[in-house]
RNA sequence: GGGCCGGUAGCUCAGCUUGGUUGGAGCGUUCGGCUGAUAACCGAAAGGUCGCCGGUUCAAAUCCGGCCCGGCCCA
């Protein structure tokens, strides 16, 4: 009878299935359709659980799905999984407790991974099937695409085809981000990725590098990764800032003037002396001493290059932090790079896969980048060169995964020269709705950076990099079809050969340049670049010219530099236009635990999709996370907050269907024949209903608005006030009187409010499906199909409610308004006077100088006297003399509110006392029934009241029968004591006496 | 260090674009009432330096400047 969210959605989720509604709505809206709506899943990646963070941007594609289908669009809502790249490898190698991916090579071998990997998508994909389905999301699972598959991968190829010809893919050396635990480099966009910066401790360091032409004079430089002066090249200084020498002891040391001061007492010396000031511009091309080139053979070598270990002058150098002095390792920095890629001085990177010195790093050979710290350290204070050495807490770039501190180091890699498209780029995401400046902003900031995109990656379970290069001359081609392969394979593959390592590996082609062997680049792609491809990948041609730019697309804020990113940088590259893969990109913010704190496996406070709904529902934790904040807003999802107002929205429209529904049901309601233009024909309809009806399609409208506007939050606030504060509140108390009865004279009236309710509730269920779809399906099965057959299969072949102009009454509106403020007002003095709201008085006044307040309410005249419990009402501009006499007698009570005052005639004779005391039994009689089980509709034989004093039992007599009508009895009976009758008697308190209630 | 977002009742949030009587809602609390759709509802009460400081103005939660705190992004 109560709403039970768990057992409504545990039936409907049968009914869905039973019925195939999910796909016979797909076929239908494919055939039937005003047009279509391109959308593209932005694919989970299966190597994790759907939290409720998921739950929040699922529920948004299915809000839109729902609603777009029902406005007659049809939407390409098939679903898709990201099955590839480091996070699922990460996964598998702690499940086959591998730590590096050397030891997995070794160890477990690569066909074997690649089964683990694929076992382990598997078993997440089930779990987010079932996340699906709990939540009702209607995405089309047997459409889904998959990126590790074969065709999907050879599409893939197709956007990297495209680069090839227009010369934006190339092999380079560069810095790239690298991880020394997943030994491989990561793209600038995982750098900055989510959770990737972290406190860590670093040694801060000062040293001294001697100048070459001087025997007293020394740069003093500050770094926090001391193993960089192990490929140490030049020092940079600012061209236009002012360099002090500072006397300290013996010495001069050289450092930025404004720094002086700080440097000096951070170092902790007092006696210092600044000797002259110099222009940084002045040191350029100045020698000096590297100290290692004992320890480093290779070293001793650069040191001949003409623009090695000296000054060069670079804007970047940072004034206003350390010493104004920076060293610089081109091998180990992306500033220091392109500085002296910019000069054509040399790079010097010696490592080794593990970030390990190789043999050129002299002493140094074998020893992991990072652990080098020390030995620097070390020989720095040998040689006299140490200044200051203490560790240092500071935020660090970190894996995005594996959490090891990055290494930048110069690599041989794979590029797409992005940079080289930044203008079309730039173009085509501002022709983007974002709903919202500040991820607009973001994202727009982001793409400004306009860095070449690393999409090389050193790993196994990947689409692979198909580029062959010949052994013998260099020559490279590129390979865009797994057809093309095969044919040009020195050795044809066994027939089952899928585009993975190890098997793609061994596949050689024959050079046809030189004729020797070509093998493949043994990289296979990020898997940025592997979703990223997903808007011509997961579909066929005509597919994809047909819904790509898509509509409308929507992922979490983190997706500015990774989705969102990678299919914006692809889709410029495929087609050479200025054009993003989609028209609207709504970022969502974060989902985050009651606290506000990151849902984190460490923290323990993941909420999980599945196990959350075994015990909530999944209408209301819908309803809730649209409801709560704006969609970019980052959620605080409280458990506790579930069960409060979501769930007392949610049970309000289902007991308003339920009244609408028994009530109907017992007066015989056929909505074929009762229809609204049938009560509107036969003048049955009255004011509270065209009032109900004009609200309802401000309702519509104003939803339908914020929905398009992705104010989520606003549209159900919307929808929630209507059913709530319109519905509820105001509605149903209007016209509830003129239900409770059988009087087939008004029968007529009856059922013109049931057409009106039919009408607006029946609205109020298809504007919730979006958002409640268990709910709105159940009732609309249980209700509307169930009186009207010819309805719809299911709720979601309805069509979107329509705005209604003809409908809209703003004056009657405001009208009610007037009227609901006057109302108040009386119940307001009702409890002043201690006069409950069931007793009858014989009249109220309304007094307002605006005659317009008078009229609108004389207009609702019967409506104000149903709602204020009165006989008569009169509503006057001036307050009566009578009134102002009687005030004193105590006849009147009076309540003002700015410029109304209501006064209350509380004096009440027999009649009026007898009727309230009728309805104060009355309902304790119904309070009883309720007890006793029996249901609003049916019809009890004796209703007996017993020991009422003889004063009051002469006051009730006359009331006997209508009291009989109001309880649904055939007879009531009054009896002086109990023992006149033998029954069940129940004891009730009426104000200070008891009285006896039983039902035969 | 730079950029963006936020700071309004115990909690969750409106209001700020376009300055204007005593700054709102819901939840929660207290008291009273009502109730045959409802876990609802109604009346009243308690609860606010609208983050802080300054400026513009007859008038600032709202506009401007600075600062503090929190979050995110980037160095």
């Amino acid at each position: 009878m109560d709403y039970r969210p768990l057992e409504v959605e545990k039936e409907i989720r049968e009914f869905w299935k039973q019925n195939r509604i999910k796909e016979k709505l797909m076929e239908y809206r494919e055939k039937s359709n005003v047009g279509f709506t391109g959308w593209v899943e932005g694919p989970p990646t299966l190597n994790g659980i759907p939290h409720v963070g998921h739950a929040r941007g699922r529920i948004m594609k299915d809000l839109r799905f729902r609603w777009k289908t029902m406005q007659g669009y049809f939407m390409p809502f098939w679903a898709g999984w990201d099955c590839q790249g480091l996070p699922v490898e990460l996964e598998v190698e702690k499940l086959l407790g591998v730590k590096n991916k050397r030891e997995l090579v070794e160890r477990v071998g690569e066909e074997r991974f690649i089964e683990e990997c694929k076992k382990t998508i598997m078993r997440y994909h089930k779990e987010w099937v079932e996340a699906d389905e709990k939540l009702g999301i209607f995405i089309d699972q047997n459409k889904a695409y998959w990126t590790y598959l074969d065709n999907y991968i050879e599409r893939e190829w197709q956007y990297l085809k495209r680069a090839w010809e227009q010369g934006l893919l190339e092999e380079g050396y560069y810095v790239v981000a690298y991880c020394p635990g997943c030994q491989t480099s990561l793209s600038s966009a995982e750098v900055g990725y989510e959770g990737s910066y972290k406190e860590v401790e670093d040694p801060s360091l000062y040293f001294k590098f001697k100048l070459a032409e001087s025997l007293d004079e020394y740069f003093l430089v500050w770094t926090t990764m001391p193993f960089t002066l192990v490929t140490d090249l030049m020092l940079a200084v600012h061209p236009e800032a002012e360099y002090a020498k500072v006397k300290v002891g013996e010495e001069k040391w050289i450092l930025v003037k404004s720094r002086v001061e700080p440097v000096m007492q951070e170092l902790e010396i007092e006696n210092y002396e600044v000797t002259e000031t110099v222009t940084g511009k002045s040191f350029e091309g100045v020698k000096y001493d590297y100290p290692f080139k004992d320890l480093i053979p290779k070293q001793a070598e650069l040191d001949t290059h003409p623009l090695v270990h000296r000054v060069v002058c670079e804007d970047f150098v940072d004034v206003n932090t350390a010493t104004g002095v920076v060293h610089l390792s081109p091998g180990n920095g992306e500033e220091d790079f392109y500085a002296a890629q910019k000069r054509n001085a040399p790079v010097f990177a010696p490592f080794d896969d593990e970030v390990r010195f190789t043999a050129e790093a002299g002493v140094f050979s074998g020893v992991f980048a990072r652990d080098a710290d020390a030995i620097v350290i070390e020989e720095l204070r040998k040689r006299g060169l140490l200044v200051e050495v203490k560790p240092v807490r500071h935020e660090y770039p970190t894996c995005w995964r594996s959490h090891h501190k990055l290494v930048w180091l110069a690599r041989r890699e794979y590029f797409l020269r992005t940079d080289k498209i930044n203008d079309k780029v730039l173009k085509a995401a501002e022709k983007v709705e974002y709903f919202f400046e500040a991820p607009k902003n973001r994202f727009i900031a982001f793409l400004k950076e306009g860095k070449p995109w690393c999409i090389s990656r050193e790993r196994v379970w990947g689409a692979p990099i198909p580029i062959w290069v010949c052994e013998n001359c260099g020559n490279k081609t590129l390979i865009a079809s797994k057809k093309e392969l095969v044919e040009k394979a020195v050795e044809k593959p066994p027939v089952n050969f899928e585009l993975h390592k190890p098997w793609i590996d061994r596949i050689k082609i024959k050079c046809e340049k030189c004729g020797s062997i070509m093998h493949r680049e043994p990289f296979v792609l990020d898997t940025w670049h592997n979703s990223g491809a997903s808007p011509y990948a997961r579909f066929t041609d005509e597919e994809f010219t047909k819904y790509v730019p898509v509509d409308f697309l929507t992922e979490g804020i983190d997706q500015t530099r990774g989705w969102a990113n990678s299919l914006l940088l692809e889709h410029v590259i495929l087609t050479g236009k200025a054009e993003a893969p989609y028209k609207a990109f709504l970022f969502q913010g974060l989902t985050q635990d009651a606290k506000g704190r990151k849902m984190s496996k460490s923290l323990g406070n993941i909420i999980e999709v599945n196990k959350l709904l075994e015990k909530a529902s999944a209408d209301v934790c819908r309803f809730y996370l649209m409801r709560k904040c704006s969609p970019i807003e980052f959620m605080n999802f409280d458990l506790n907050e579930l069960s409060r107002r979501p769930y007392q929205v949610l049970a309000t429209v289902y007991h308003l269907n339920r009244f609408f529904v028994q009530n109907a049901e017992y007066d015989n309601f056929d909505p074929q024949k009762h229809t609204l233009e049938w009560a509107r024909n036969s003048g049955q309809l009255k004011k509270p209903d065209l009032w109900l009806l004009s609200k309802l399609q401000k309702t519509i409208n104003e939803y339908t608005r914020m929905l398009e506007k992705c104010e989520f939050n606003v549209a159900m606030a919307e929808l929630e006030n209507f059913v709530l504060e319109v519905v509820s509140r105001l509605y149903v108390p209007m016209i509830r009187k003129e239900l409770w009865t059988d009087d087939p004279e008004t029968l007529d009236r009856r059922l013109a409010i049931y057409a009106t309710l039919w009408h607006v509730l029946k609205t109020v269920v298809l504007l919730f499906n979006p958002v409640t779809p268990f709910l709105s399906e159940a009732l609309y099965q249980k209700i509307y199909k169930r009186l009207d057959s010819t309805l719809p299969e299911s709720v979601n072949f309805e069509s979107w409610p329509q705005y209604d102009a003809k409908m809209r009454n703003a004056k009657l509106e405001d009208n009610f308004e007037t009227l609901m403020r006057c109302v108040s007002m009386v119940y307001s003095a009702r409890q002043t006077a201690k006069i409950k709201r069931r007793w009858p008085l014989r009249k109220a006044v309304v007094v307002s100088a605006d005659k317009e307040t008078c009229k609108a309410l004389e207009e609702l005249n019967e409506v104000f006297i149903e709602l204020a419990n009165v006989k008569e009402a009169e509503y006057l501009t001036e307050t009566p003399e009578t009134i102002k006499n009687e005030i004193k007698s105590g006849r009147w009570t009076c309540n003002t509110e700015k410029d109304v005052s209501v006064f209350l005639d509380v004096h009440r004779d027999e009649k009026l006392l007898g009727e309230g005391l009728m309805r104060d039994i009355a309902r304790r009689v119904q309070s009883l029934r309720k007890e006793l089980g029996f249901m609003p509709t049916d019809m009890l034989n004796n209703v007996h009241i017993a020991e009422l004093d003889e004063e009051n039992k002469r006051l009730l007599q006359p009331y006997a029968k209508e009291m009989a009508e109001l309880v649904r009895a055939k007879n009531v009976q009054l009896h002086t004591n109990r023992d006149e009758v033998n029954a069940e008697w129940h004891e009730y308190q009426l104000d200070e006496k008891k009285i006896y209630v039983a039902i035969s």
